[in-house]
RNA sequence: GCGCCCGUAGCUCAGUUGGAUAGAGUGUUGGCCUCCGAAGCCAAAGGUCAGAGGUUCGAAUCCUCUCGGGCGCACCA
């Protein structure tokens, strides 16, 4: 159905222009920004497409929109595919298409296998899209497991799309978080060295913590070890009652007692153990990324330095109290944003200015930041600074937000607290709900749309969730092939094929009709980076499998009906596995 | 206080970018296995699209306000 739209679609458009030129229509609807759309009808007592550009363009040719309708129509050339077309209520016309073109899909489907689906509407633009990204200071949580399920099916959506797709991690690897993780670990190791320094309330207080700590005991012994008296001593100045200044100044006694190899040694075994742990936990979920971009390599290659030099000829900087600052107000943020910082440091945004730069200079035409919806503030002061180089006035940059997935433990909400580490983690989610059931539930839900996961339903009645009944529609069809071997038939593509026309059935050509809407849903995703449309629509497509499955047999004895039933099956089967696909969802053969 | 997201069936959510009679799942009620897998199918019931104005041929969808919920407002990342 999908590439007799798109051709009927542009007839429309031209049969517009030549009305216009010939002079039947005052204006030029094209050139006003009126374009002509094509719908699926909701009731098929209205046909197959609808269009309703009359009604749009009535106001501004001034004359009744039905009459409209019927100049476009009586303009329009011979059209082969289309069975009738009529004029219906205010002016909508409707397309009824040739029957034969429906079942002409299953060959298509059947021949293109798993490529079925897939386009070349983004003609292979270079699309960067950064998602997760979460900090290595611990675990990824039920949140960032959304993102994650979210950014690795939209790729999926956009390169199906025919986009060229590179899929990155920023690795927040500098900066106050990392040292913080630092001294947690430290802290924890001098606690299993049999010290009794009492610990920051505001360090990370996971049990993981202790066990990087334990390992680092097994693999230096007591090498990092100090006495508790010589820590006090050393932050008796220090005012306890400020947490921020009591961490920050056990960092900085670190720093020094260590000295800069062993801080840096101590900096390292958290990252490298969280991060891998990270890529561990992604990869067992079907998440993988091209490239895990480290932050400190931007300062290490000089590169913050470089776009800082660039964005301070815009002359949108400025330096105030010491600090260098970017004035993002003047492009929209609420506030002027801090680059660097009175003690020469560099902020986060300002590696991220770098990094976005990197982006672009490495030829992505397209980015693409997944972020978490508590971080919805930030994009306001990227954007601005994006405009003051002249970089995203084509509106290539994107920052879709995810919002949170809130927890419920039966009635109980669930509190999350990445500090306290009182948070439930992506892996015991997977553990317990299993990954597709958790691929699916995640991206079934519009992004922007806040969603409940109630844990308790999730893990005690697993059955109810969505993704069986659509896993269950491939194993029936896997099962009813089988069924065709044991009872010593064939089935015969080629007769099938050559027969489809005997598919005549309501409940066929709705299957029909479902299938080939797939790749223009895939583009649609595309288009909106949205990844919810996919869910639905398989389920649709297994409920009218069901349907099909429970009101007529397959495996019928007429030969020739029997291979083209079967043909359609198959069909379905290649969607339902494609489809799956785009989700990172298995397709088994039984359950 | 300011900003962003959201409010649709008892519950969880769709709604093809402003179109024709607002749809699914779940839950409730009642049916369907001598038959390719009952993790399924069929039927019934369930609505002032939070509320009030406005824009127009036409609004769940767009603009304003009110109410209610979530999240932000660092020289943290």
């Amino acid at each position: 159905m999908w590439p007799m739209k798109t051709a009927l679609l542009d007839i429309l458009t031209q049969t517009l222009t030549g009305l216009y030129r010939s002079g039947v229509f005052s204006t030029d609807l094209l050139a006003k920004g009126i374009t002509p759309q094509l719908t699926h009808t909701r009731d098929k007592q209205f046909g197959d497409l609808t269009c309703n550009i009359a009604l749009l363009c009535a106001k501004l040719l001034q004359q009744n929109p039905r009459e409209i309708a019927e100049r476009i129509v009586e303009a329009l050339p011979p059209l082969p595919m289309v069975k009738k077309i009529e004029i219906a209520g205010p002016g909508f016309i409707n397309f009824y298409m040739r029957d034969d073109l429906s079942t002409q899909i299953i060959g298509q489907i059947l021949s293109q296998g798993g490529e079925y689906g897939k386009s070349s509407y983004g003609s292979l633009e270079r699309v960067h899209i950064e998602y997760v990204s979460a900090n290595p200071t611990g675990p990824l949580h039920v949140g960032h497991g959304r993102g994650a399920a979210y950014g690795a099916t939209l790729a999926n959506i956009l390169k199906a799309s025919g986009f060229s797709v590179h899929s990155e991690y920023y690795v927040n690897d500098a900066g106050r978080q990392m040292d913080i993780l630092a001294a947690s670990v430290w802290c924890r190791y001098n606690e299993y060295c049999g010290e009794s320094f009492p610990f920051p309330d505001n360090a990370y207080q996971g049990d993981y913590v202790k066990d990087i700590a334990k390992a680092l005991f097994a693999k230096t012994g007591s090498h990092f070890q100090r006495k508790t008296e010589d820590i006090m001593a050393a932050l008796s100045s220090v005012d306890k009652t400020n947490k921020d200044t009591y961490i920050d100044a056990l960092i900085a006694y670190l720093k020094t007692t260590l000295g800069d190899e062993h801080y840096r040694e101590l900096h390292q075994t958290g990252l490298n153990t969280l991060q891998n742990d990270i890529k561990d936990d992604l990869a067992q979920f079907g998440v993988t990324f091209d490239k895990w971009f480290s932050e400190r390599s931007l300062a290490d290659e000089g590169k913050i330095e470089k776009s800082l030099q660039d964005l301070q000829k815009t002359g949108y900087t400025y330096e105030q109290a010491g600090a260098l600052w970017f004035k993002s107000t003047a492009f929209g943020d609420d506030k002027d944003r801090v680059l660097i910082r009175d003690n020469g440091q560099p902020t986060y945004f300002a590696s991220d200015v770098a990094y976005q730069l990197d982006k672009y200079q490495r030829g992505f035409t397209k980015l693409i930041n997944v972020f978490g919806a508590d971080h919805h503030g930030y994009v306001p002061r990227l954007r601005a600074f994006l405009t003051a180089l002249g970089k995203d006035t084509d509106g290539s940059f994107f920052a879709p937000l995810v919002q949170f997935a809130i927890l419920w433990r039966g009635d109980e909400k669930v509190s999350m607290s990445t500090r306290s580490g009182e948070y439930v983690t992506l892996r015991e989610l997977r553990n317990e709900v299993g990954n597709d059931a958790t691929r699916f539930f995640y991206v079934m839900r519009k992004h922007e749309q806040h969603m409940d996961f109630d844990l308790t339903l999730a893990k005690s009645e697993s059955n109810d969730n969505p993704v069986y009944y659509i896993q269950y529609a491939h194993a029936r069809i896997c099962s009813v092939k089988h069924q065709l071997a044991e009872k010593g038939l064939h089935h015969n593509v080629e007769n099938g094929l050559a027969h489809v026309n005997l598919l005549s059935l309501q409940n066929e050509k709705d299957l029909m009709d479902s299938l080939g809407r797939f790749p223009e849903l895939i583009i649609l995703g595309a288009k909106n980076f949205e990844t919810h449309g996919i869910p639905h629509y398989l389920r649709e497509l297994a409920s009218l499998f069901h349907t099909y499955y429970n009101s007529q047999q397959f495996l019928v004895d007429e030969t020739t009906l029997r291979d083209a039933r079967l043909c359609l099956v198959n069909a379905i089967q290649v969607v339902l596995q494609n489809g799956l696909s785009l989700l990172g969802v298995s397709a088994p053969d039984s359950m």
